[in-house]
RNA sequence: GCGGCAGUAGCUCAGUUGGUAGAGCAUCAGCUUCCCAAGCUGAGGGUCGCGGGUUCGAGUCCCGUUUGCCGCUCCA
């Protein structure tokens, strides 16, 4: 079967039993979000709860925050995130190819430059030595001409930057005749702003309301806390600080199901450390970081590092672990060493000290800093394209079973009368008002066993347990398993022993030490 | 954003030269009582993405719009 069918059947699997809806569904959905449905959001929140405490209950110098999305907007100034996201870019429609609008501007400033400088070389080899540059500026015609539409044009487009006026930017490239470098047309869309970032506005218009942005990235929100932390938590460098929460980017392009979406979800480690030491720690967690990946037990040709030729104006040092999705190997962690760019700009932009006094050195730095910072989402995709397959069965029908590691999985244990009747359902049921307070259980007494068996396959349920009419007078109960779909007698009173352990996110925990 | 393709039930889809909608699976109720789905009976569920136009009549033709997929573009 090709990838790309596989992939279709993922996303129709993730609707058809509740792990991910389009964002408001009867309305058509909305671009590029989505929600996650009643199983989803359990596996979800497992996914989060492995993480968070892989890092927070597994690392004793690393604590959590959980910080506001909206911010003071100056944050996004000291980040680079206002000045890097905001182009006016315009499209040419043969060519098909996107420029900035004011590129191609400055381009077109240059070519009068080039005219200028030109006649100028031209009249200077004319006259040699005696040639008065200044004076030639001053008086020839073709250079006064060329100088004057020059001004004009640098007037008009500064005048157009300043008051961002988009459609004064379309007007000077049509009026200038800019043709596409590659088509050689004027055939042009209008001109459009893309920035990243999504605003609102906080307080009412009437006070002069304030531009606020929903953050595109969490960790400017643990930046900004470094010093609460440090102080009131005593904490000693190296040390680190976890937060999972929402992020928000205004993609242009926003595709592939949950893998690119507008609205996202990250878990984001900061770890702070002495400058100079930060590549051996930015080599150490690029290791611990893989190793949690490859706990869940996927296999580990599904992944592998992708290191960055070409670095964020930040960093000096990133690479990306990537998992195999259907559609290639995709980034699903990033591992950046910032240095100490971000920490040094809050320092400048809000006057405030950012430094650590270190004991044992005897003198205060700025920590240099190392990046974890993962997609929930992406992680979730990966997940269940991992787990999902389609198996033919020994007596040649097939099932669909979402093979997921039984820590992460919604439902760990269904509970099934084999029939409806002689208080079969009753015993279920009393079993089942026990284990529920240990793990999440699920009741089922409709249509054939063997049906609710695959229904309990299709959401990724690891165990369940069958209730027959030899249960009432022996107390003991039929185990059957997802993977090996092997049955075995235990009873009623083991079963907590038994399963608890295997579907707790503890044991899975313990595979990483 | 540009170009191509598509949008019919929860899912996968059919729908003939335009005559106000069907199948399989799924769901629900009952029967059956069976340890690996698709046995029997019955039921619910769709203003055919949305808006407009042509027509006596539009799921079907035309225009617009929106959403999705693929390619290009963008991606601290």
């Amino acid at each position: 079967m090709a990838q790309e069918d596989v992939f279709k059947k993922i996303v129709s699997h993730c609707k058809e039993y509740g792990f991910v809806f389009p964002s408001s569904d009867i309305y058509d959905g909305l671009g590029a979000v989505y929600d996650y449905g009643q199983m989803g959001v359990e596996l979800k929140n497992n996914i989060k709860q492995y993480w968070w405490q892989s890092m927070v209950l597994l690392h004793e110098n690393i604590v959590g925050i959980d910080s506001a999305i909206f911010m003071h907007p100056t944050i996004w100034k000291a980040s680079g995130h206002v000045d890097a996201f905001n182009d006016p870019l315009i499209d040419n429609r043969d060519s098909k190819k996107r420029y900035r609008a004011d590129v191609l501007i400055e381009d077109q400033l240059a070519k009068y430059d080039d005219k200028i400088n030109k006649e100028v070389a031209k009249a200077a080899k004319r006259f040699g030595e005696a040639f008065d540059e200044a004076q030639f500026r001053a008086t020839n015609g073709r250079v006064l001409e060329n100088q004057a539409k020059r001004d004009a044009l640098h007037a008009r487009f500064q005048k157009a930057l300043n008051e961002n006026d988009l459609n004064e930017l379309r007007q000077i490239i049509l009026d200038e005749e800019i043709v596409c470098p590659i088509s050689g047309t004027k055939n042009w869309t209008e001109v459009r702003q893309f920035n990243l970032m999504f605003s609102t506005e906080m307080g009412s218009t009437a006070d002069g309301a304030m531009k606020v942005y929903l953050r595109p990235e969490t960790a400017q929100g643990i930046f900004v806390n470094y010093m609460n932390v440090q102080k009131t938590g005593r904490m000693k460098i190296p040390f680190g600080i976890a937060q999972i929460g929402k992020a928000f980017r205004n993609e242009i392009v926003a595709r592939q199901f949950i893998f690119r979406m507008r609205e996202f979800e990250q878990m984001e480690m900061q770890f702070f450390v002495r400058p100079g030491s930060e590549l051996e720690w930015f080599k150490q967690w690029k290791e611990t970081r893989l190793k949690w990946h490859k706990a869940l037990g996927f296999g580990d040709d599904h992944y592998r590092y992708h290191d960055h030729d070409k670095l964020a104006h930040y960093a000096n040092a990133a690479t990306d672990i990537e998992f195999l999705m259907p559609f290639g190997f995709k980034e699903v962690e990033g591992i950046h060493s910032r240095t100490n760019f971000d920490l040094s700009q809050h320092e400048k932009y809000s006057g405030k000290s950012i430094k650590y006094f270190d004991p044992e050195l005897n003198e205060s730095y700025v920590p240099y800093v190392i990046e974890t910072s993962i997609g929930v989402d992406r992680m979730f995709l990966s997940v269940m394209c991992a787990s999902y397959q389609e198996e033919k069965l020994e007596n040649g029908e097939s099932r669909v079973v979402l093979k997921l590691p039984a820590a992460l999985a919604p439902v760990k244990l269904a509970v099934l009368p084999l029939v409806k009747k002689d208080g079969l359902p009753e015993k279920a049921r009393e079993i089942i008002n026990d284990l529920k307070f240990h793990f999440n259980c699920q009741y089922d007494e409709k249509d054939s066993i063997g049906k609710r068996y695959r229904r309990q396959d299709a959401i990724g349920t690891p165990y369940c347990i069958t209730v027959d009419h030899q249960t009432l007078e022996d107390n003991c109960v039929t185990l059957r398993n997802r993977d090996t779909m092997q049955q075995e007698r235990v009873a009623i009173s083991e079963l907590n022993n038994i399963i608890a352990d295997k579907v707790s996110i503890t044991s899975l925990l313990k595979t990483l030490l």
